[in-house]
DNA sequence: TACAAGTATTATGTATACAATATAAAATAT
DNA sequence: ATATTTTATATTGTATACATAATACTTGTA
């Protein structure tokens, strides 16, 4: 057990963090199976802590258990996707709403420096990092630990899909007002307002990455 | 391993939707800590399945592990109880307007029915029961599985406290009407009126439960 | 060659065993 | 008597071992 130990978290934890990881980048591709005793290698544990690890992931909806074969990394169809999306609408535009009301100067000040580092940015990796950076920011302002705490695995669950199609950039731009306007509207307290503006937003994202996967 | 067997269902799965009831009818109290022999014992099985279970309940909210300590019953205060209902605000609504759409006679009927066995209930158990009942055959008209699986564990998580106070029936009257009106609305198709119903209903539901946990 | 049946192999899922940690009790010192 | 260390007990968390189910392979047959 030679490993990081990072005192407050708890192997099952480790390895559940560091798995979603690999499935969010690709690393482990949709409906791989994920072998036990693989990971239990990687981490130097046995399969107790790896198990754990895979129901936690379960729940969250990243992997899949089927009955006697194990650990799969689930795939999400064109319906999914689209269902993750009429969530998220529902989940970040309440919470924008609230945001809205308690957002502070520090907090805008934040969220503008990352708009102006996503400018410039190509790589669609890092933009989907920073994107969601500054989305994160507002919503925390919402002071709803709950309410994040759901929102955050809807978005993380379709990443790995936006990452695959982020790079072409064409709706850069757009995006990048459409956050502006969101920002502005926060700062004028006007939560109605960034809440219709988000709605839309995400509608857009919803609507080009499903086209994208529609293609494929 | 003399067990049940329901044949499509892992073990951990058994022993996590077991505990969880446990966990809603107040058999296991709040803070109560979930040791691990017990329960192994109880469905006559090791630890590995029951720390499973465990953990898929860690994810659902229901349950708590604190680092060597084990896993206890989560308790919610206040201020968690109220986020809860705000998110199942922002769900349910989004789910009955889409439901409103695609409800069909038959669910409209089998709703009916329900409000009215409703009417002569007294016991608390049972009505907490029954006005799940209602508004689950609402929301599965959504035909939104991941949006269901949502709502069902916040559901969940304030039920437990929902029944103590549902006993009182002072409210009961008042919520059999909105039902009503609810159901009305999603039978002429009005998804907006339904969705406006349904948020003032669970906004009364949040204050009465929340002046009764400060009451005590 | 194609197919079926049986065998070998692999990986899962669980039981048992053990080490580490936390809690409770007892013993010693101040 | 109170506080503090020491010892004992209980419980968690993980490693190892094993039984079972699923898969891959081999062999035999038409």
């Amino acid at each position: 057990m030679s490993n990081t130990m990072a005192k407050r978290k708890s192997m099952p934890d480790i390895i559940a963090e560091e798995l979603k990881k690999a499935i969010l980048t690709g690393k482990f591709k949709e409906g791989q199976a994920l072998k036990q005793e693989e990971i239990a290698a990687m981490f130097e544990t046995s399969l107790i802590p790896v198990r754990e690890a895979l129901r936690t992931l379960e729940v969250q909806g990243l992997v899949e258990f089927k009955i006697n074969k194990g650990a799969f990394v689930s795939n999400l169809s064109v319906d999914e996707v689209k269902e993750i999306f009429e969530i998220r609408t529902m989940l970040e535009s309440g919470a924008i709403e609230i945001a809205a009301e308690n957002i502070t100067g520090e907090d805008i000040e934040k969220a503008e420096a990352i708009l102006d580092g996503m400018d410039n940015e190509t790589d669609g990796k890092a933009l989907s990092r920073l994107n969601w950076k500054f989305h994160s920011i507002i919503y925390e302002a919402s002071n709803r630990k709950k309410l994040i705490k759901m929102i955050a695995p809807l978005h993380t669950n379709v990443e790995r899909y936006m990452m695959l199609y982020l790079v072409d950039m064409k709706y850069h731009s757009t995006s990048q007002s459409e956050h502006r306007l969101i920002l502005e509207a926060c700062k004028n307290k006007n939560g109605k307002l960034a809440s219709d503006i988000l709605k839309a937003h995400l509608g857009l994202a919803s609507e080009h990455l499903i086209e994208y996967l529609k293609r494929r």
